[in-house]
DNA sequence: GCGGGCACTTGATATGGATCAAGAAGCGAT
DNA sequence: ATCGCTTCTTGATCCATATCAAGTGCCCGC
């Protein structure tokens, strides 16, 4: 669980009482390639961090799957639109490779909150940093074009062109297989 | 300020005492009709809540500029991205109406946050509501054509377009004004 | 109350990227 | 090793939406 103590503490300092307390409540799961982690129309009962292991996370509709985004490496996992709403949820997830995810109850962060100060300023820190992600996504894919989008994913994550299938990269990056391999053919 | 006592204790109980404090940090400030809230590239020292009046958040690019959503009625308004990280905004926020918003600085709400936890917990559960209203939209805008996107906001905001200019919307809606004026005439 | 500039409409044309199609190459399961 | 899938590529064609263009009306400032 080092990983859940690191993640915590890069943002909060915890009594080694109340990190116990935390520690107990994370359990390790292990997925199988392929296999699901969120599934649409399910309420997600826990939010992961990523030990080992690749997932994307994507919503189906008319038979189209559209990839919003990739765990891995420390981040979060899960449909975390479900487990904070606790609603069914609209996004799949699904083990890209074996993974190992470090995962919480709904329940059991919540009881967290409540008894240690210190979790809900963790939750609202994270919560921050994931807003300004997305605000820089949601920015590259209003004013980019689909060649400018390609390159900048080429600068800023080139290693995910080894971590995942072409596909899906460019479905993550909002176009068809087919015009990804033109621009991987074409630019550079 | 009884509007951010109610934004506020809709998510938490404050003291009286606590109350005061908070309240103290509220500022009331006005917005004529076309200036700007908040300026790309410069650091946004305040958030607020809508007082009175409309606001929209728009990007600009190559002269172009892109619609990300509108601000009105107790709802949050400036540019959260560049509030939130303290680092110079890619958004600008323009009154699209002379408003009246309620702000608070920077440096007063992160002494909030440290002297008052129930602070911490109010803001990761606006965070929490803030994300899900932007996984919404992120599957419409994913999943759904112009026209779908149209009929949609036609059913869940129609009065959206008594407070804001065709242009903004088709802009907001991901098209042109003149697909969003053929739509208008084709649909219903 | 006049004039200039937006906002909106409507039509003609252009185009980025999707779709359809077919083959090659990789790979997991038996 | 072989079969069967799926991924990736490459080419031809299509289409939703953008772009360009021109005209109308109306609102706002002087």
């Amino acid at each position: 669980m080092q990983l859940v103590r690191d993640s915590i503490e890069r943002y909060v300092k915890l009594t080694d009482v109340e990190w116990a307390e935390v520690a107990a409540c994370w359990q390790r799961h292990t997925f199988p390639k392929g296999s699901l982690v969120s599934e649409a129309g399910r309420v997600e009962s826990r939010t992961y961090i990523v030990e080992e292991g690749v997932q994307r996370i994507y919503v189906e509709h008319d038979g189209n799957e559209h990839c919003l985004g990739f765990a891995y490496g420390n981040s979060w996992s899960g449909d975390y639109d479900s487990f904070i709403g606790q609603r069914p949820g609209r996004f799949q997830v699904q083990a890209i490779t074996d993974s190992v995810l470090l995962g919480i109850d709904h329940a059991d962060l919540q009881r967290l909150y409540d008894r240690i100060p210190a979790m809900d300023r963790w939750g609202r820190l994270i919560l921050e940093e994931v807003m300004q992600g997305r605000a820089t996504r949601e920015i590259e894919l209003l004013t980019l074009s689909a060649e400018e989008r390609y390159r900048r994913l080429l600068k800023r994550s080139p290693h995910l062109l080894q971590l995942v299938s072409q596909k899906d990269i460019a479905s993550y990056l909002r176009m068809t297989p087919e015009t990804f391999s033109r621009l991987r053919a074409r630019v550079r």
